[in-house]
DNA sequence: GCCATTGTGGACCGCGTCGTCCACAACGGT
DNA sequence: ACCGTTGTGGACGACGCGGTCCACAATGGC
């Protein structure tokens, strides 16, 4: 109601934040990642933070807004990291794969705490009743399994990875992998069982297939064939 | 502090309840599943049950108590299904091991509210900090793989899985996948992408090695190797 | 120095939470 | 008919919740 004129502007500026923004929206993420979002309260945001309770509702309106934009935030590091990790040239594009596929599963198993995936936790607790947190897990699910496609075309055009494959569809079954991973190290299954299950996962990816009968394929060598990695 | 005679019977027998305990928990076990543990009030469950919160307190103990039983049940029922449809005759191993893939991501796709598997979320919510949850999830996964191995173990002897496979680490892969197809489905993926992953892990199981240069093994055709399915 | 504006922090409100308590009911043995 | 025991259900208490409010601080233009 108030603001209704436009053509104005004020008469001085406006006391200055004297919190970083950043560091209030870590420090918050950590209070859900923690306890969960329906467990946290904004009054322990605020204590974690530091900053008084209107300061906290001035800045970011509310629970729900300031878990949306952690989320959000969470959401955007999470793809940054895995595109950055997978993109490169198609020499390396098989290893780059095997390597996210290793990393995944190392850092679920070096998580002692089972801290877990701030997003799997929060579309489990969230998303059947939040239609803003599903259309966002799936976005950023979908923009994953869209960077791995992306690598596996390159694995597959270095003939690492069989060319006959759908690398669409080979790309989210990997996304599968990974979330199933972060499930097991969640449960409590040992570090060793997730490595394993990664090494199996690798083992499994359609190399090039060399024993076609006498198809369009100009493969003319058949070195580098091990179903299972070193 | 009370009943400290132990050599006694009751004078007569006690008021007999009145509820049907397995319909209580049914019904809180839908309350916690809906909203999950923290967000769940026991005046919710008061009220979906019928039971007033002397009758709920006196014969469950309490929101944790309480919760952990249900949480019990439902890991005895899921290891109950999956046995029950992983076990029969060798011959029939490695079709029972796709149709159980299958019907799971179907049971996912299916679930157009995103209601999910309550263990899944439970551990997600509470896993890190109750360590009751994370030991039960922990053994039910197990229980599974172990099921999952056996029966692929069946399907090796009967020649429709390679031999050379090591069941116990292929099993946990398939666990990893099963987990990944329901975090996938929690998240919005749509159903016939679900489905299709199921497909591509199913197409990727290591079949009997039809190529190997001149091994023992008796495998005369090629058909029927699509990475992708039709 | 005054002003309008925005940031700050803590008191405060209404409500929902878990768990307890207690008067009462339904039993079977005596 | 009485009694001891257990089940019942709703009132109750203490507390924590999300969110608002407001007196006050800090700022830059005038």
């Amino acid at each position: 109601m108030e603001r209704i004129v436009k053509y104005w502007y004020p008469r001085g500026m406006a006391r200055p934040r004297e919190f970083d923004e950043a560091a209030v929206l870590d420090a918050a993420r950590e209070q859900f990642w923690l306890k969960g979002y329906a467990a946290t309260s904004m009054d322990a945001i605020a204590a974690a933070t530091g900053l008084g309770k209107g300061s906290l509702y001035g800045a970011f309106g509310g629970k729900q807004q300031l878990f949306l934009r952690i989320f959000d935030g969470y959401c955007a590091r999470l793809t940054d990291a895995v595109t950055s990790g997978l993109t490169g040239p198609d020499e390396q594009a098989y290893v780059r794969l095997c390597a996210h596929i290793r990393a995944t599963a190392a850092a679920v198993a070096a998580d002692s705490r089972h801290r877990g995936c701030l997003l799997a936790k929060s579309v489990a607790e969230l998303s059947e009743h939040d239609p803003e947190i599903t259309v966002r897990s799936r976005r950023t699910l979908d923009g994953i399994a869209v960077t791995l496609a992306d690598d596996i075309r390159a694995a597959q055009r270095h003939r690492d990875l069989d060319p006959a494959a759908d690398a669409d569809r080979l790309a989210l079954l990997v996304v599968a992998v990974l979330r199933g991973i972060e499930a097991l190290g969640k449960a409590g299954i040992g570090a060793d069982l997730v490595e394993g299950v990664a090494e199996t996962a690798i083992a499994l990816l359609p190399r090039v297939d060399t024993t076609r009968e006498a198809d369009e394929a100009p493969c003319p060598d058949a070195m580098a064939r091990n179903a299972t990695h070193p």
